[in-house]
DNA sequence: CGTCCATTTGATCAGGGTCAAGACGAGTGG
DNA sequence: CCACTCGTCTTGACCCTGATCAAATGGACG
């Protein structure tokens, strides 16, 4: 396997602030690891032993409840790190995390939390600086789930997704990973059958164009009308 | 003004693990607070000029939304920070956070939380512990409003409630603090309407008794499995 | 005693879930 | 290369949960 270069982690948000000989440092421990499509990063309830940063690929969070019910929590880019259930003070990962396509990662053993924590404040700050935001993307969460209705969350979920993984074609702005109809009720606390027959009703008001796993939103300004007021 | 004695964090979950003397240099800094009922410690969107340790009462912590609807993020009981926009990388708060009842607060100016952090790292870890706990809590409530109906979900709420402020009277445990149908809903994501009905049939079935602004759990069990499964 | 606010209760109805069936398309094995 | 299968998507019919609209009741408090 070709050594780890530190150039990988340079400029990643999580590494912000370090220096190039602590990058190094951090780049002994890690492990570089393919995950192929489909296949789990880490699973909900299993011992926390690593932590991990996506290099390339998507990967989608999930919980499960009790009662077999699914829910997306997000999906994580490249550069961002999952799995750090130890910065939420567990040992268990508190979600499955599944590459959507083939993915990348590195991934280091969860002993080392404290040690770079303690070694790396920069690393520490950024870390927790992820906690919090992602606290404030929950939050803002359940004031959607409280407040609005389906199509608006749908269309708001379009558009996240638009942004953050979002390609340029000719037809408009193509989010770039398998996407079913189940994936965005899964996001948005709806059933597979009404995000159909919105994207159906939105595809002949030409706001979107998609087909098997595939959204392309083509009009972002009207869906953003859509996604807020209405 | 009494000086502020160490007694009053000692033994509290954010200073676990502090040395007395560092308790003592942090309360030097602390200016203690009344704030009589329905007023506001901190206001949503102004600038974090300070971060709050609840001593007494009850807070709300509130969020509303562009169109003005409010929901109830959650409520915080003694003994637990607030107002720690900083951990969370914010110079805004982003909700408010009124009395419940008559209430005393400590404040500190949120100059010295990277002081206090750096400083005193146990202090540090407990706060970020606390953000990590308030993300797990947020992102099950997601899980709730995504997937379990309203009864499930007051019901649930009202447990927690009663486990967090409950007090044991003959009749069960009261919720000690003013509540309104409004407030319920708020924390629910549903309508003062569906609660009032919700909460007059369990009364007739004697699992709850209510009046105004007050409810009391009298079988927690019971509300227990109205909860969940239904 | 009057006012204000919380609460109750009824009537209505629509958003969206559930149930059911079929169409479509991609990959697989013969 | 074709037939088959499986998973995704669509669409219709139905109905239920819970929101909305409206009005009345009842305490609490000045």
């Amino acid at each position: 396997m070709a050594r780890l270069d530190r150039s990988l982690l340079a400029g990643l948000p999580p590494f912000e602030g370090l220096a190039p000989a602590d990058l190094d440092r951090m780049l002994e421990h890690a492990r570089s690891q393919r995950v192929p499509k489909d296949q789990p990063v880490f699973e909900q309830e299993a011992q926390a032993h690593a932590f991990f940063l996506l290099l390339d690929g998507h990967v989608r969070v999930v919980k499960t409840t009790p009662d077999g019910q699914q829910i997306i929590v997000r999906y994580i880019s490249p550069g961002e790190l999952m799995g750090i259930a130890r910065a939420l003070g567990r040992t268990t990962y508190p979600a499955s995390a599944i590459a959507a396509v083939d993915c990348v990662v590195l991934a280091w053993p969860s002993d080392l939390w404290s040690e770079f924590t303690m070694r790396y404040p920069e690393f520490g700050t950024n870390a927790y600086k992820t906690v919090g935001t992602r606290l404030q993307e929950t939050q803002a969460r359940v004031i959607e789930l409280a407040t609005r209705q389906v199509h608006n969350r749908v269309a708001h979920a379009l558009l996240r997704l638009a942004d953050q993984a979002g390609k340029k074609t000719s037809d408009g702005i193509l989010i770039d990973l398998p996407l079913s109809r189940q994936d965005i009720a899964e996001m948005t606390g709806t059933t597979l059958h009404t995000v159909s027959r919105l994207l159906t009703a939105w595809e002949e008001q030409g706001l979107v164009k998609s087909g098997r796993q595939k959204v392309t939103v083509v009009e972002p300004d009207r869906l953003s009308r859509l996604a807020q007021g209405d």
